[in-house]
DNA sequence: TTGTAACCTGACCGGCCGGTCATATTGTGA
DNA sequence: TCACAATATGACCGGCCGGTCAGGTTACAA
């Protein structure tokens, strides 16, 4: 009814079809090759050609920000969910780790250089903030259990899944579990006591360039 | 005076000075730019044409393998100075850790996805031990201290370093120092007590695959 | 000084890949 | 059924880059 839903709904059933193919294509491809996989590789997983995928994503970067995105959501309900847990604790934070961590490990578009940390387009910067949102959440009611030490925020917890798996990415076929090691080593180093004082303020959030509604 | 030395006399000393404009270009320029800075433009920086950089490393990845080599005999260097301290502790292993990071977050070549992980080549795999084995020495040293956790080998602190330094990468611009945070915050996973017990074993040495020679 | 092999040069090759566009096809409203 | 606009197609373009090579240059031994 709204006009931005009828734009939406111009859209031919053959080029929405065509959409979602071309999402779940580049979502296989980007996780088994990396982001490097040819434009030409994903269009021909999906069943189309080059210039259909080149239609509905103007670039090949904006259909990786969409993948990701996608991805990054699916984080989110995981993060949601454990928030919703009675007591969240320590063993909460890293149940979620390991959860996090699996999901990345066996996705090589998180892998690849700056990747998540750089493309930006579409919903995933929304999608970003969103997470780290629902990880501040989760991070403070563990932190109120008094087993997480205080000093960190939603964003390490995040950094520190990404450090874990992407630095063993190199070594997957040698070691494919080889993160689970380090990711335990930063779960010791988030308990309280004994703490060196962290040197440098985490991440920031960063606001979103361009609000997509000009209200609020 | 023995044949493999005349091997490399017989260079002429153009040959010799232009390896090595080469390789300090190629440092700076891997550094800079990372892994993907065209060949051009090293031997652009090194003052000579490109096919004198084919015609001393047979491919651009000899050449970054000469490199790392370089890089990983400095840290090599540091980590051999801090073990002649009289007794190392766990504030050893941090500035160690602190020091090669600091090397590590200031090159780029050290990042890009495998890079040193991957590449092998030349001096690199033997220096890859040979570092190694300075890290087990220096733990060793440490964990006699009974400040560092007994479960954790020389490849961990290298892992751990570069984890911490390329997952910073990506955010370089707005918080250069980022990496100082994780560093810190793994140094803490390093203390003994309230341990999760490591769930998966260190990476293993790899060993030689060709003995330099064929004695030993 | 001179002959020669080592060395240097830079134009060139081939392959790859993101993105475009003229043309063919097809869904859809009338 | 028809007409047309939306969509799909795939040949093509331009740029980039690693690596090669024929020919010019230079260090060095004699």
């Amino acid at each position: 009814m709204s006009p931005l839903d009828t734009v939406e709904l111009a859209q031919r059933v053959d080029a929405k079809r065509n959409r979602v193919l071309l999402l779940a294509a580049a979502a296989e491809a980007f996780a088994q090759h990396g982001i490097d996989v040819p434009a030409e590789e994903i269009a021909r997983r999906a069943g189309v050609a080059k210039g259909t995928l080149f239609r509905h994503f103007a670039t090949k970067e904006d259909l990786l920000a969409a993948v990701l995105a996608d991805r990054l959501a699916a984080l989110r309900a995981l993060a949601t969910a454990l928030a919703e847990r009675p007591d969240p604790g320590l063993a909460t934070i890293a149940e979620l780790m390991e959860s996090a961590a699996t999901v990345l490990a066996a996705d090589r578009s998180f892998f690849d250089g700056a990747t998540c940390a750089t493309v930006v387009g579409g919903e995933l910067p929304r999608e970003k903030l969103a997470l780290e949102r629902e990880l501040n959440a989760l991070l403070a009611r563990a932190q109120a259990s008094g087993e997480v030490r205080e000093d960190i925020v939603g964003s390490d917890i995040a950094i520190l899944i990404v450090a874990a798996t992407n630095t063993c990415a190199p070594f997957a076929e040698r070691a494919p579990e080889l993160w689970r090691r380090y990711l335990a080593l930063m779960v010791d180093g988030l308990r309280p006591g004994a703490t060196t004082p962290l040197p440098v303020a985490p991440l920031a959030a960063t606001p979103l360039a361009a609000p997509p509604q000009s209200g609020r």
